[in-house]
DNA sequence: AATTCACATAGCTATAGAGCTATGCATAGA
DNA sequence: TCTATGCATAGCTCTATAGCTATGTGAATT
């Protein structure tokens, strides 16, 4: 079974994908004909998309009549953020290891 | 063409090739042989995944005899992180601190 | 009740790419 | 020079999935 990590980004991975998501974040909520509009492929594969964001936990949906409203969910990216800031965190560490090291061997 | 974020989500999507990644971000540089022993793929794949990341500027390797040492370039994931921070506006204090630390590390 | 509309689901095709084995190409060592 | 080693490349197979069209489902409209 795929960890957070997995999920996220192999969902946002696909260019559609992500388009969709950073449109819902950039401008809010938007129903699914909407989105469909711009997105440059038809509704069904609009649907499919959004259906795989929503099971990462990108984004959710409020029914309003025959309409589905989405709109994103930021805080599933904090596994993203967490990821990169410790890979960031390692490299930093190693390098301040090595500064430590020639420090110590110029006395 | 695909952008950066693209190009990034899309490599670091792949299990294999992020644990790869991981590997040279915590425990320094490798070489092919050492990164292949404990990748669970033969050493061709882990060649291509190496490659791939290259591509990427995810890493960069230096030649010693017939051995190649691969080291992980944490400046490429500047981009993931400019997404994120662009997406994720109320978190972007959170952030300058690491996207700093990426801009004066970048070489 | 019948029709139209918005979206979801089903089922299919085609392609991308992750894995394998076999082989090539240097370099190190005998 | 001949063999062994470390890695890269070639060529293949197989699976995952992004796209399509057709159809289902449920709500609004007439």
């Amino acid at each position: 079974m795929p960890d957070a990590h997995d999920v996220l980004f192999r969902t946002l991975a696909d260019p559609t994908r992500r388009a969709l998501f950073e449109r819902l974040c950039r401008e809010g909520e938007k129903t699914v004909g909407a989105l469909t509009e711009r997105a440059g492929v038809s509704q069904p594969v609009v649907s499919k998309h959004l259906g795989i964001l929503k099971q990462a936990g990108l984004v959710r949906y409020r029914h309003e009549g025959r309409q589905t409203h989405y709109s994103a969910q930021l805080g599933a990216l904090a596994p993203l953020v967490d990821w990169t800031s410790e890979m960031a965190g390692f490299w930093q560490s190693r390098f301040n290891a090595l500064e430590d090291l020639l420090k110590r061997m110029d006395q």
